[in-house]
DNA sequence: TAGACTATGTTATTATATAACGTTTTTTAT
DNA sequence: ATAAAAAACGTTATATAATAACATAGTCTA
């Protein structure tokens, strides 16, 4: 296994001041908000938290557990759901197909195609931008004659440090 | 929208004697599972068969309907999930993960990666080699230090044939 | 301040998938 | 041939994910 100089690892795999994940995105979900005029709502702002607890997908019921912990309330599916789909439209989050499951988004408030590298061992999901599969993609559809309206690729593995575990 | 030529055309996405697909299917499958020395018996089969009643993927209940149909028994749903997860196993069948839906696999019995062209009109999903994208992707999962397991693409999109509709 | 709109609450239900256990059929070893 | 084991399928119940339909509360605006 060659090593792989720790830039070019997703910050996801990386050590990293976790909280400043979380605060960031919280602020610059609030400015893309008021920049569009809808309303992070305390209930939207805590459920975008929540997904930002971690670099892991987690499922909508798992939610509304954390948020039954953290509140004393529980509240039903619709609710965490209505709130998922704001965020989902906003591009604040995104979906993870393969594991129903949503994560929050590094990049958030705009279209942008990517890729998640999603770890297999500790749950973890990279998400990278798609600079060098895009274009393959598109040239893909295009040859099949499709226009392409929206695209998941989802590659499940091993991460950097699961591999180092598995290794040991 | 430049035309495009009909050889770069999806099979699934031009005229074409499907009858020999299915055909075509069950036979390689039949061989394939010979070869293995495990049993493609008649619900497995049958199962197969409905899968490759079109080249769009379907749900484990609405295959659940089609054997009621065929066949006045209704079977619940571990059977027809089992039956499924052989076909899968053995590579015959691909499952959708945005879909939750499977559908039958052109080239079965060997594991390879892929990618799917889904059409969000007419359902359509075409079944491509990754030929060209696949060595972006493990260049990509490299770069990050990911061990690639599996790996799920699938491109929504419209088809060349729903596109003429949608623009007559 | 009435009306419209937005967000959330509530109840019920639909859709997808699996666990656990029982029965039948097939295979294998003697 | 036949008992033991394994594989396939049947059956019941339940887990998990998502949404429909309607009620209520809060917010904005004319």
């Amino acid at each position: 296994m060659s090593a792989t100089p720790s830039e070019t690892l997703p910050l996801a795999c990386r050590r990293h001041d976790h909280q400043s994940c979380i605060e960031g995105a919280i602020t610059t979900a609030a400015k893309i908000c008021q920049a569009k005029a809808v309303k992070l709502t305390p209930l939207r702002r805590q459920v975008l938290a929540l997904v930002w607890q971690s670099h892991k997908p987690l499922g909508a019921y798992t939610l509304i557990d954390m948020l039954a912990a953290a509140d004393t309330r529980r509240v039903a599916p619709p609710t965490v759901y209505r709130a998922l789909e704001f965020l989902l439209e906003h591009r604040l989050i995104h979906r993870i197909d393969s594991l129903n499951a949503y994560i929050g988004c590094p990049d958030p408030g705009h279209h942008h195609h990517n890729y998640f590298l999603i770890c297999l061992d500790c749950g973890i999901a990279a998400e990278c931008p798609t600079q060098y599969l895009s274009p393959a993609i598109e040239a893909a559809a295009t040859a099949a004659g499709f226009a392409i309206s929206s695209q998941s690729v989802e590659i499940v593995g091993r991460c950097p440090a699961c591999r180092k575990h598995a290794d040991a």
